[in-house]
DNA sequence: GCCGTTTTCGGCCCGACTGTTTTCAGTCG
């Protein structure tokens, strides 16, 4: 896919225009562009051949001539162009905050600043500061952006924002009782990583609010503190926004600063097509506002109906809410079980009891026993032996436990050369079987993946990808043949919920239930303060249009059972 | 550069905060 190359290409572009100072509307146009690459399911090229590209809402003519231009030339002309008058240090130091074009270009003309090392140079010699419009405070601002920009340029890990995020929310209700606080932006939207954490509150007490918010015991910086917006870093070195709206806009606040952006944009320009104006403290008609309070009446004015959070992307679900036609997404209380734990039998830090009081506290009614087999060594896989052993606890335990089922399973590995690490023989006797691959990741892993898939012992094929979110990129496997098969043999493929992996990606799961694959949402816990991270999966779930139609793990027990009951009989019979 | 249920030209989402100004530009989300 070149998709993220052109998309790129495109981001550079709009960078390299405004450092031109050129019309600000092509800028947006290719940044535009940008997103919607970046966004594209489908394969760029595939679209090119089918000649639908100028189909998308966004690209024109010369949008799509320069895709062409790529995908035909492998170089886009006006990009090589741009390139050549602009130094990629100074495109670089538009990241850094507090520093825009209009700044940015100012100190290349007047102090030769070209990169990064320059910037650092001007603000030591206090040259920069004499630039006009510069002073003493602005510098020292750059100054910190210039800090944190070379300590971390990554994005944070939902895993990690949503937990500080509830505790500042938590922090606020202490002084704040009987306001209203949620969190908003792309950690509402589950998002699998975020820039910052957004907070929102109605409050008819804005100085107090944001007052007590700089001073939470993490703040370590305050970026800003106004009437209705505080912004401050923390301990982390995350940004922290907070906004307080009047009640009677919460709603629209709430809307507001959700986003993501694109869906905002579109948004508004149906406002726009009804006469209406659409901002953050409510929806107006002339000057007369007609609503606000919650975000339904904000849908509504548009007429739509609300859109979850996890959708609002633009990608689609505006006119699925206009037609009446938004699915119904999965939530948390639709899961049954999960199927892929470990224990200590393998490289778990708890027993099977444990982790199945756990599972059962959490309302589960079954849980999946799926220890790592004997190839992986590293986690201490088990053997034939005390797999036999492990089965024989779980149908003790079994005995014991009223409403609740352990599932006797395996997580076992795919080999090499694409033979799984334990013989039919054995893989029949189990209740459930993942498979995954932990090793030699580049040796053919599609053509090892497809082999699995056809074995009818295995139900669900754990952590496709293996991508490690921040960490490594996923093996290179051509999913379309995957979900192909997949579908073909009803072979579950899983939605690993673990924050750091999340795999499949939003994107991949919603073309996997596309195509007619079912999704297995499970945690890999290898402690029972995993089991909880289910919550990540079904976030992701809900971002790929889930429904509990879609999830194996919707179903009961019984169902489970039987249907690999019944696709292990079609298999041997070859019906 | 994109787009069209008043348009093929003339719009393009909208507001907060900061720091520098002395009424506003730059930046951000």
């Amino acid at each position: 896919m070149k998709n993220l190359e052109i998309s790129e290409i495109f981001s550079k572009m709009a960078d390299i225009l405004e450092l031109k100072d050129d019309n600000i509307f092509k800028i947006n146009a290719y940044r535009k562009a940008s997103r919607i690459l970046k966004d594209l399911q489908e394969d760029v090229q595939d679209l090119r051949k089918s000649n639908s590209l100028k189909e998308i809402p966004g690209f024109g003519k010369a949008i799509v001539g320069k895709i062409d231009e790529y995908l035909s030339s492998g170089k886009i002309i006006r990009y090589e162009e741009l390139k050549s008058e602009i130094s990629k240090g100074l495109i670089k130091l538009l990241k850094v905050n507090n520093l825009g074009p209009k700044t940015v270009v100012l100190a290349n003309k007047k102090l030769a600043v070209k990169n990064i090392n320059d910037l650092k140079r001007v603000i030591k010699d206090g040259s920069l500061a004499q630039l006009p419009g510069m002073g003493e405070k602005k510098v020292s601002n750059i100054k910190k952006s210039v800090e944190y920009f070379l300590k971390s340029q990554k994005r944070i890990t939902l895993g990690s924002a949503l937990p500080i995020a509830e505790e500042i929310v938590e922090q606020l209700k202490e002084k704040f009782s009987k306001e209203e606080i949620v969190i908003a932006g792309s950690i509402r939207r589950r998002k699998e990583t975020t820039g910052d954490i957004d907070i929102l509150i109605a409050s008819v007490h804005n100085k107090g609010v944001i007052d007590s918010f700089v001073k939470l015991p993490m703040v370590t910086d305050i970026i800003a503190q106004g009437e209705t917006k505080g912004s401050v870093r923390i301990n982390e070195g995350f940004q922290v926004d907070l906004r307080v709206v009047q009640p009677d806009s919460f709603g629209a606040a709430m809307q507001y600063f959700t986003g993501s952006k694109a869906h905002n944009i579109k948004l508004r320009g149906l406002a726009k097509k009804r006469s209406l104006k659409i901002n953050e403290y409510g929806v107006f008609k002339g000057e007369k506002k007609i609503c606000g309070t919650t975000e339904e009446e904000v849908y509504k004015s548009l007429g739509l109906n609300w859109i979850p959070p996890e959708m609002r992307e633009d990608r689609g679900e505006v006119e699925l809410s206009f037609e009446n036609k938004l699915p119904d997404l999965i939530e948390l209380k639709d899961i049954k079980g999960d199927l892929h734990v470990h224990s200590n039998y393998s490289d778990g830090h708890y027993s099977i009891k444990d982790m199945a009081e756990k599972a059962k506290e959490l309302g589960y009614e079954y849980l999946g026993i799926c220890d790592h087999s004997k190839a992986a060594y590293y986690a201490n896989g088990v053997n034939e032996e005390r797999l036999f052993d492990q089965m024989k606890e779980i149908d003790a335990l079994n005995e014991t436990i009223n409403g609740f089922q352990i599932l006797k399973g395996i997580e076992v590995d795919i080999l090499p050369d694409g033979s799984l690490d334990f013989s039919d023989d054995i893989l029949k006797q189990l209740d459930i079987v993942v498979a995954s691959i932990h090793s030699a990741f580049k040796q053919s892993p599609t053509d090892r993946i497809l082999k699995a898939i056809e074995n009818p012992y295995v139900d669900i094929i754990a952590h496709p990808t293996g991508r490690l979110i921040n960490i490594r990129e996923g093996y290179k496997i051509d999913l379309n043949q995957i979900f192909k098969k997949a579908a073909q043999t009803g072979t579950a493929i899983e939605l690993n919920s673990h924050p750091d992996r999340l795999d499949l990606s939003d994107f991949n799961a919603k073309k996997a239930a596309d195509m007619g694959v079912i999704i297995s949402i499970d945690t890999d816990s290898h402690m029972i303060e995993h089991l909880p991270n289910m919550k990540y999966g079904i976030g992701t779930a809900r971002r790929a249009w889930l429904s509990k139609d879609n999830v194996l793990n919707c179903l009961s027990y019984e169902k489970i059972l039987n249907r690999r009951n019944e696709r292990i009989r079609n298999e041997n019979c070859n019906c």
